[in-house]
DNA sequence: TCTCAATCCTAACGAATTGTAACAGGCGTG
DNA sequence: CACGCCTGTTACAATTCGTTAGGATTGAGA
């Protein structure tokens, strides 16, 4: 999957909405927790790429929590705190934690502060490079698709951004906006095919028959979808 | 490592005097400088671990200077500014910056960003000599390859460069300007062939395939990925 | 069903990017 | 000095990809 998990870890419920919210927005996934307990259960089941923690919760001590995560979990910890004070911050990051961002905050530097983080993260293990749907297999390390036979069609970068997008979000709707955005281009007027194409050129690759292709669909006035059981390796 | 280099631009004396203070306390060495100039003319000779910069510069736009820091020097940018706003800081930190500190701020909570900032470090290169992939072994001791047969093929000093810079980050891709400035290059204009003639050379002693290359790979408008497991010894 | 405007597909073109052969300057060696 | 090797620069061919434009498709309304 390429879009990073963030977990959000605070007691109260409108915090949680305002970073979910404009997280989601960024392009990222999210899980939210009013509890530590249940955010430490989850923790069991998913490996978030970033958690931003809380200090002040009522069944926790939050800075053990972040030390915690930080050692063991190696994950990103970024503090959300309303202690202002510099021995607060500074104990916090000596305890492992990676930024310490003070409430009230705007949801903005937290999305740019994730995103600093995450650009200089440790590169992690070739994880999520291929994916496997519908007889093909997507090698995003080597910018190839290789069919059901083991024959290899290589794809470019242009290309590969449009199925990769396809692929983080299979069977979901994707507007030309959306998909514009979330590849850092600037969304010019409607007239701008470009993105048209791409699918175009990647639709060949796949094989797919013009009058009536069976993984990227058009929704005709909204955008596309991509149907395919899609599993990531 | 030793003594970490951080290295601080601000126009302001006191400011430079009470931040070198705080990091040599720290554990830290230091080289301050007021003008953007002088920062830069250093650059050529040493290379910091941490650049603290003042956007508020009387010879230079610092948020060019902290783009260009952090694109081609790869080094940990951390802005210091008394611009206070949201959308400062977000800009500041989507342009590259790893940290941005608003004035006045506490000089222990500087310290312990910036520690937090080298504990997530990006990894070291290999130290290693010898390096296998793909049926080839690479002696950077005494600059040659060897072949799957134990033939050996001599390689220069700029292609070893290269050739390290790929091994040390094996399936990741590589922008030209990361590369560069990896190799210590001061990166010119963007009519410089120098790094795509040197990986030309390094693909013609790799014996690749000029059309259907398997090791190096092009990434058009991003880069070079370069593929095959690699294993130092 | 028919009409028509909006929307979409894609061939073709051209600008930007990249590969590499050929050339030239620098440096050490004999 | 002559020679060879290394390396950056230049020049031009090949590739990629956005844009354009014309035809095809879709869906609302008559």
């Amino acid at each position: 999957m390429t879009r990073p998990l963030v977990t959000i870890l605070d007691d109260e419920p409108e915090i949680r909405t305002l970073l979910a919210d404009a997280l989601e927005e960024a392009g990222f996934d999210t899980l939210s927790f009013g509890r530590a307990r249940a955010f430490e259960a989850a923790l069991a089941t998913h490996t978030p790429d970033v958690c931003l923690v809380d200090l002040s919760l009522p069944d926790s001590d939050g800075l053990t929590l972040v030390h915690r995560l930080a050692l063991e979990q190696g994950a990103i910890v970024i503090i959300i705190s309303g202690r202002a004070q510099v021995q607060d911050r500074v104990t916090g990051l000596e305890l492992g934690a990676d930024d310490y961002i003070i409430k009230p905050f705007d949801p903005a530097e937290v999305v740019a502060r994730i995103r600093a983080r995450l650009r200089s993260a440790k590169p992690s293990p070739q994880a999520g490079t291929v994916a496997a749907f519908s007889g093909w297999k997507a090698h995003f390390d080597r910018y190839a698709l290789e069919d059901d036979t083991g024959a290899e069609i290589p794809f470019s970068h242009a290309e590969g951004e449009v199925l990769r997008l396809f692929l983080d979000a299979p069977k979901r709707l994707l507007s030309r906006a959306q998909m514009q955005s979330s590849l850092g281009g600037v969304a010019s007027e409607s007239f701008d095919r470009a993105m048209d194409v791409r699918i175009s050129r990647l639709r060949t690759k796949l094989r797919e028959d013009p009058k009536n292709p069976q993984l990227i669909k058009t929704i005709y006035g909204a955008g596309y979808i991509f149907l395919g059981d899609v599993t990531w390796s």
